[in-house]
Parts: C-alpha cells; sequence; structure tokens
DNA sequence: CCCGCTGTGATTTTT
DNA sequence: TCACAGCGGG
C-alpha cells in the first residue's frame, strides 16, 4: 500500500492502529481507500492478518473490501484476513456453537418471503375470525423488537394481544423447525457470545483488530456483537461511518451509535475526513448547506480542491409527466452533445412507483436504462422450489421447505391433508413430516392419499440417501431429482408457451451450474455452506464483463443510491410530503429524511439537477404539491433556479395539450 | 386446480 | 389507479 497517496486526516487514520479509533468519512472522502490501507499498514507493521476482522452489511461491500486488500497486500496474506457482513460472520459463529442455545448445527436461514410465510401462517392459526393482522405489519414489528434484543414479547400483557402471540409463536415455531431469520442471526449470535464466556474467549482469541464499515447503519445488536467480539483494553476497534448519511433507522439503525461513540468505546481517537474527491464545490457547499440544519451532528464540512463546478439546478414543473420528461429531455441532450455515456447518469426517487414515468420517457426516446432493485433471481418461483428440495434434505425438521417441495409437484397430498397434518403435528409436538409419517395420523386418511404420502416420504428417503452418500455430485442428484419427482413436467405444464419454459429451466440449470462449481471448490459439507451463501447473498453475480459493458441511465431510489456516484444526477420530486416524506412527521424523523436529500445531493460528480412539480397524479388524481421545505434550506448561493416557461423550449409534442390542461388543473388546485 | 372477481391499501428494504 | 391477496365458481 502507498501510504503516500493518502492525505493527512487519511494518514492519521491508518497509523492509529490500538484502542478505538472513529473515523467520520464524509461521503466521497476516500473511505473505503482508508480503510484498505489501514488493513495493509497493520499487516506491514507485522499483525498476522489472520488476527484481523473487517466487517461490512452488504455482500458487495464485503467482496470490494477483498479485492482491494487482496491489490494491497500480498496475496497469500490477503486471504488470511477475514472480510464478512455481519450476517455471515455470525453464520460462523453460530453454525459453530448454536447447540448452546438448543438448536442444531444443521439450522435453516430463512429469508424475507420464507419468513412472511411462516407468520402468515401463525397469524392464520391464531387469530380470531373478527381479528385481522397484517403478516408484513406483524414481521416489522417483531423485527424491530428483535433489532433491539428482544426475543419474546416482554410481558403477559403484551402476549395477549395478537402481535405478541404470534410473535411468541413465532419464535417458538422457528425453533422447533430449527430455523432462524435474518434477524435471528444476530440475536443469537449475541446471546450465545454473551451467555457463553468460553464461546466469547474463543472468538476474541482470534481477532485482535476489528474494523467496521457503514458504522450508521449499525443496530443495537451490531453494536453489542462489535462490544462482545472487541477483545484487549482498550479494545483495538476502527468504525468508520458518516452520521449525516444514516438513513435506514427505520429498519432499526441507530444512529446514536455513532453520535455516541464515545459512551461505548472510551477516549478514542477521532479522525474527519472531509476532502471530498468525487463532486465540484457548489454541489458540496448545497449539500452542506442543508446538512447544517439538522440538530444532532458531528460537525463536518466537505470541501473539494477541484473548484467550483456547475451550479446545480432546481426545477419547478407544473406535473409529474413534465417532471419526468424534463429530466430525461436534458440527460438525452447532454448525452447527445457531450458524448457522455448513458451509465454516467443516474434518475433518484423516493418512491419505486415514480420510477414509471421516467422509464416510459427512456422508452420513447430508446435510451437504455437499468433499475436496480425489483424482482431477483432468488425471488424466482423456481429457483426457490429447488432450494427448497435442498434445504429440505439437508433439514428434515424444515417444515416451511417441506409444504412448498409438497406441492410442487402436486402429487396427491392436497390442502386438506397438508392442513390436517398440520393441526396434527401441533397437537403432537412433531414435525410435519414425522406427522405425515405418523401411523396415528394415518388412520384418518383415505387409502389413496395414504399411498401417496407413502410414495412421497420414500422418495425423499431415497434422494437424502443419495444426495450424501460418499462422492456424490449435489448438482447431478438434483437434476434427477428434479426429473423424478415430475417437477420439470409440472414446470413446464405451468408456462404458458415453451419460451417461458425455457426460461425458468435456464434458471435452475444456472443454478445447478453453480452448485457443482462451488462443489468442486470446497471439500465437505459443501451443500450448507451453498445454501448459506445463497441466503446471505442474493445478488445472482452477473458476468462482470457483461455488467461492464452494458450501458443504461441508473434508475434507482434514494435508499439504494447510497456509496454509488454517478457524473450527472437528477433527483425527483422535492415535494413536501414526499422529501421529507408525509409519513416522517408522525415519526419524527425529519432529519433521516433530510440525510436522504444530503445522501441524493453527494452522489453527483459533475451535475446535479433537483425536480419537484406543483401537481402529482395519484390514485388516479392529480394531486396539489407543494416545494419541499428542504428547499428553503438550500443556499441560493449554491444552485439556480430554471425558469420553467422560458426553459421548455422543447420541441411540442402530443403531450402539449394535455400539460397545458395540468398545468390549470395545479394552479386551481394550489 | 385454475381463473377471474372483489376488496384493500399504497415509503424506503444492506441481510 | 393499480397491484395483489383471498375467495368462490367452473
Amino acid at each position: 500500500m502507498r501510504l503516500f497517496d493518502l492525505n493527512d486526516p487519511q494518514l492519521r487514520a491508518v497509523k492509529q492502529t490500538q484502542g478505538p479509533v472513529l473515523i467520520l468519512a464524509g461521503a466521497g472522502t476516500g473511505k473505503t481507500r482508508t480503510i484498505t490501507a489501514r488493513i495493509a499498514y497493520l499487516i506491514s507493521e507485522g499483525v498476522p492478518p489472520e488476527h484481523i476482522l473487517a466487517v461490512t452489511f452488504t455482500n458487495k461491500a464485503a467482496d470490494e473490501m477483498r479485492e482491494r486488500v487482496a491489490h494491497a497486500v500480498a496475496p497469500e496474506k490477503a486471504k488470511l484476513v477475514t472480510v464478512s457482513t455481519f450476517h455471515a460472520l455470525c453464520v460462523r459463529i453460530l453454525r459453530q456453537d448454536i447447540e448452546k442455545l438448543g438448536y442444531k448445527g444443521n439450522f435453516t436461514i430463512y429469508d424475507q418471503s420464507d419468513a412472511t410465510g411462516l407468520i402468515r401462517q401463525i397469524i392464520h392459526r391464531v387469530a380470531a375470525k373478527d381479528e385481522k393482522l397484517e403478516p408484513s405489519v406483524a414481521q416489522n414489528a417483531i423485527s424491530k423488537a428483535k433489532n433491539l434484543g428482544v426475543d419474546a414479547p416482554s410481558s403477559d400483557a403484551e402476549t395477549e394481544t395478537l402481535a405478541g402471540a404470534v410473535f411468541a409463536r413465532y419464535q417458538r415455531e422457528l425453533k422447533r423447525l430449527n430455523a432462524v431469520d435474518f434477524d435471528d442471526l444476530l440475536l443469537l449470535a449475541v446471546k450465545v457470545l454473551r451467555d457463553h464466556d468460553d464461546v466469547r474467549a474463543k472468538w476474541r482469541g482470534r481477532y485482535h483488530y476489528l474494523m467496521v464499515d457503514e458504522f450508521q447503519d449499525t443496530n443495537r445488536l451490531q453494536l453489542d456483537l462489535v462490544r462482545h467480539l472487541a477483545a484487549g483494553e482498550p479494545p483495538n476497534v476502527c468504525v468508520v461511518g458518516d452520521d449525516d448519511q444514516s438513513i435506514y433507522g427505520w429498519r432499526g439503525a441507530d444512529v446514536s451509535n455513532i453520535l455516541e461513540f464515545e459512551r461505548h468505546f472510551p477516549r478514542p481517537t477521532v479522525v474527519a475526513l472531509e476532502q471530498n474527491y468525487r463532486s465540484t464545490g457548489h454541489i458540496l457547499d448545497l449539500a452542506n448547506s442543508l446538512i447544517r440544519h439538522n440538530p444532532r451532528r458531528r460537525a463536518k464540512r466537505l470541501w473539494s480542491a477541484e473548484g467550483e463546478g456547475k451550479k446545480p439546478q432546481l426545477v419547478g414543473a407544473p406535473d409529474d409527466r413534465e417532471e419526468a420528461l424534463y429530466a430525461v429531455q436534458e440527460l438525452h441532450r447532454i448525452g447527445h452533445d457531450f458524448a457522455v455515456p448513458w451509465k454516467q447518469f443516474a434518475v433518484l426517487f423516493r418512491t419505486n412507483a415514480q420510477s414509471r414515468l421516467i422509464e416510459e420517457a427512456l422508452r420513447e426516446r430508446n435510451i437504455p436504462y437499468r433499475i436496480v432493485g425489483g424482482k431477483s433471481f432468488f425471488d424466482r418461483r423456481e429457483i426457490k422450489d429447488v432450494l427448497a428440495y435442498l434445504s429440505l434434505l439437508l433439514n428434515t425438521a424444515d417444515d416451511v421447505s417441506l409444504l412448498r417441495v409438497i406441492q410442487a409437484p402436486p402429487r396427491g397430498i392436497g390442502e386438506a391433508t397438508v392442513e390436517r397434518a398440520l393441526d396434527f403435528s401441533i397437537e403432537h409436538k412433531c414435525g410435519l413430516l414425522a406427522a405425515l409419517q405418523h401411523p396415528d395420523f394415518h388412520g384418518v386418511l383415505a387409502k389413496k392419499t395414504r399411498e401417496a404420502i407413502k410414495t412421497f416420504v420414500a422418495f425423499l428417503d431415497r434422494f437424502e440417501t443419495r444426495m450424501f452418500e460418499p462422492l456424490a455430485k449435489y448438482a447431478d442428484v438434483t437434476k434427477e431429482l428434479l426429473n423424478e419427482s415430475g417437477y420439470l413436467e409440472d414446470l413446464k405444464r405451468g408456462c404458458k408457451d415453451e419460451a417461458e419454459f425455457d426460461r425458468r429451466s435456464e434458471a435452475i440449470h444456472e443454478l445447478l451450474l453453480d452448485l457443482e462449481r462451488h462443489q468442486e471448490k470446497s471439500r465437505n459439507n459443501g451443500l450448507r455452506e451453498f445454501l448459506d451463501k445463497l441466503s446471505l447473498d442474493r445478488e445472482k453475480d452477473e458476468d462482470d464483463k457483461e455488467k461492464d459493458a452494458k450501458d443504461g441511465v441508473t434508475l434507482i431510489t434514494l435508499h439504494a443510491a447510497k456509496g454509488l456516484e454517478f457524473d450527472y444526477v437528477y433527483v425527483l420530486g422535492l415535494e413536501e410530503g414526499l422529501l421529507p416524506h408525509e409519513r416522517s412527521k408522525n415519526e419524527g424523523t425529519l432529519d433521516e429524511e433530510r440525510r436522504l436529500l444530503y445522501v441524493a445531493i453527494t452522489r453527483a460528480r459533475k451535475q446535479l439537477t433537483l425536480l419537484y412539480c406543483r401537481g402529482r397524479l395519484r390514485y388516479g388524481q392529480v394531486l396539489p404539491r407543494q416545494a419541499s421545505s428542504f428547499i428553503r434550506e438550500l443556499d441560493t448561493r449554491h444552485y439556480e433556479t430554471v425558469n420553467w416557461h422560458q426553459q421548455v423550449n422543447a420541441p411540442v409534442e402530443e403531450s402539449a395539450g394535455l400539460s397545458a390542461f395540468a398545468r390549470m388543473k395545479a394552479m386551481l388546485g394550489g
């Protein structure tokens, strides 16, 4: 690592290896480079690389850091550094020590939708006829509680409520299924470290230097985890983050972790990185002028050595259609006139629904685009089905997977039978698979159903044996399983046309290829690892080449844009009620809304356009809108207001009549 | 089992 | 308006 590439504060952060260190890394200030340099420096100072642990939130960040470490130090040393996400780290801890908590080591990890399904089931079972509870609402509440370290309703009174009862039941069911959800990974890891001195000692002995990225996004459990892992007195914990970019409070992230770092780790070295290498001056000053209005924050001021640049623009459009047309027309013009590749442009918005008008406008002009987010590869039905088969073979107590598998394909075990088996399993406190096989259960069934169950159970047995035979190839066995179960046939039957079946079976094929590659690399226990990795990393790694080659405008939510940067950025919907969002007023999270806009502004390298409209089509009606109160907080010296009527000199389009109408309507409404 | 009807609710979503 | 879950009928 070339330390002379670093600026003074960065260098200070790198060289302070002992005790707690807080690096306040403003947007675009070279955070990752500083962390990487610090790891390299530790190694150059003689710290064994296997004693270094770096924790991130996303797999993407972990991959990136791993790669950069590999470039900074000798490969054989880089390999020994542990770079992991919070969740993956917890899986490692739990795979070794979860038995101390009464789970089995081969537990299944439920993703969001698995968990939702289970909660839906439980509500169905627990709720009285006149009671209603949205599964997602319950799931959110449960998640929030768990993120605070609570693993059961805190009082009898609470258990009396439907939500409380569902919570209690959900935790109990998970344990019975030998399954954990994402929050459990943290919760249980903290628990096992907290309650078992030997476990804590083991993990503390392993890592002597801890680094945590995006510390402003940590929740209470994650802070607890760090505290349990941090060894030494004072502990060598280096956290990196930016309180101004804390935008995940609604998911349990607790800014006070970074704001009150000194309380958790006394007498830290605090270094602020303020020199920004991304944006031009006006953009940074605009961002500074906004974020200044937040009361609780660590003072810092981004600056650039690269000059003022172009002033950001503020555009007020008559309605959302015009807003979209304006943004697209502008980026089209710039892209065209200056031959800027489309991937240097991004359109940012608060809610996913806002992307539609932009999409339409881009399509009209034949401009390629990509939408970040949306349905992932692993949410696809056929992929979930195959993974359910594999999970079930590894953990036959996993009823959620069993329920999925039992009806894909339909095999003569219908809903009624499953319902009865479920009741039986609850009554007799056994798993669903055990219930299906129980002689007492068979008593009440028709002969045909009994036979169907026998066939199914025998089928599972057979493939369990084959899958875990020595030298068995997982991918091959799975292929046979999908054929022999009739799954593929059923999949084909369910497809509208040949093309759809090709798409779906191709997806499965890809998955199995991944599995094959994975098994070749890892020795034993490879299937569990494979499933773990998939549950924790939803990103289907497209070929990097493919990704790079693809050019297109990025359409992305404000949240998802954090950490990214683009030459030209358009931020839509700076309106009261949208940004800040309506709900933030009730929830008292105006600061976080402000940070959200701050994050958006600081994404731009060269040029920034902020847009709002006076009327927005919502639920079929044009509603009058007011410009965001945040606009008043922006320093007028650092942006210019675009006069709509003068600016819009575009060729008259078919939309002209409509927009005049909309404008009139908006005027009348406002 | 599949389809279409009806009612409902509608931020953000690293893992 | 629109998407989607939950249902009743064919």
